[in-house]
DNA sequence: GGGTATTTGTCCGTATGTATT
DNA sequence: AAATACATACGGACAAATACC
């Protein structure tokens, strides 16, 4: 028993993409075309368009038409001890990605006092509902929507004196140095947790991305840890997935020199 | 202008579903029992449906309905020194998973002499067109399709006398291990590169997930080098990313207390 | 800026096939 | 075997976005 046509149509553009007869960027013919092409109606071929949306392979533009889609050029997000000890926020993070000619830009911080929640109050080590400051910025790289970025402070840290990190203020040197210097509290280490899912509705918006799920995001929980092993804070990261990859690197390792 | 009615239905039955009002694993009212709800087309609701499909929110089974998609309890992927020096193949990564009263197994692995294409030969140092060994396993965890994993080694380490890496038999000690005492060649370090991408056609089939490209997958690409800088091996790793998460520790971190 | 043609987006109706119970 | 529910496929109509003149 043969798949459906709709199936068939989209594997038979996916080849035509895939082997190159249609390259990067072109444009398919239009719903009509296709229509007559292979003899079907609209709503089939349509079926067949969507299956390629989905898997990545083109793209639709109201008024335009189907393109095959651009390639694009990832940003790779180092994840090494060098680029996190001693360096906080902003200012680490920043130096995660790879230099080429980008610049990375940071929002101010939006400051919040709220309760913990499940997973925040669990990584904290904390009651559920403990008063924590959660500082949110924006990340942009070239000026492009790049990552979203929410960290949770216990409030102790602040009844302890450090103050400023209700301040919505950018820190240049870092939280992590400013709590050193305040409180003599040292991150010696941390855990992050990748995973993917898909983007919530005010991701989409700043990321730019459709909202019906089709981009997955990555979404990064790092709890750092002090020398007596106290959960200092917790940071939530999303990124696009379609523009952003990881590199973690143990050991000894040589400069990177592969795409 | 509010949006087109299938969002609305969509955002509608979203609000049930993340409420609780329609709890996990529960049956959603038929598409015609929506249409009656909605006073709208059949195809207007199988629209918003396919958008909570492609949300990751529900799926639907031909002859029985809609159902809210269950939890499933992720499976973890440390990414520590621990569990990669000295250890290799099969030995380092069933190591990886969190314990718990999981099992993992892995299939006898499938060896092919290629040539090295273009990302695999770059990242090995080789000029493209190299002849590699290449090792293909496929790892499962409570006898649940886990993971694809195929390694690349230079055929330089053949020739110099590690044959046994052409033999189609699992090495329960590792193919690092096996290097050291053959060649005497160590692995000091690696780098990780983890992106996500559609699954492939075979990635699908293996996996038993939907090969339409709804659920992304993982693709880690494993460069691991020996004292000299040189590449020993790529190893690439692919894991369905509605099922997996990958955690990275650096530094002093106190053993994990968290979901 | 405005109008028009083109192309995809949304929505309707209907019929038949296929999987499951 | 029959009933149920989703899957596929056809047809048509109008709206919205875009490009071009």
């Amino acid at each position: 028993m043969p798949d459906p046509m709709y199936r068939q149509i989209a594997e038979d553009l996916r080849q035509k993409i895939e082997s190159g007869v249609l390259g990067r960027g072109t444009q398919l013919p239009t719903e009509l075309e296709l229509r007559e092409e292979y003899d079907a109606s609209r709503t089939t071929i349509r079926d067949a368009i969507r299956l390629l949306i989905t898997r990545g392979l083109v793209e639709t533009r109201a008024g335009q038409g189907t393109f095959v889609v651009e390639q694009i050029d990832p940003f790779v997000i180092i994840v090494k001890p060098e680029t996190g000890f001693g360096l906080g926020e902003s200012a680490g993070y920043a130096a995660d990605v790879t230099a080429g000619s980008r610049r990375p830009r940071v929002s101010m911080p939006r400051v919040e006092v709220q309760q913990a929640t499940g997973v925040i109050a669990s990584e904290l080590l904390l009651a559920d509902g403990s008063v924590v400051v959660s500082r949110h910025q924006q990340r942009f790289i070239d000026d492009t929507p790049w990552s979203l970025q929410t960290s949770f402070y216990p409030m102790s840290l602040v009844e302890q004196g450090a103050t400023h990190i209700l301040q919505a203020v950018d820190m240049p040197n870092g939280v992590v140095s400013y709590l050193a210097e305040v409180l003599g509290v040292k991150q010696v280490g941390w855990r992050d947790k990748i995973t993917v899912r898909t983007p919530e509705v005010n991701e989409t918006g700043f990321f730019k991305i459709l909202e019906d799920g089709r981009i997955p995001v990555f979404e990064t929980f790092r709890t750092s840890f002090d020398e007596s092993g106290t959960p200092l804070r917790v940071t939530i990261t999303v990124y696009p997935a379609d523009r952003n990859q990881f590199v973690v690197s143990f050991g000894d390792v040589p400069a990177s020199a592969s795409a």
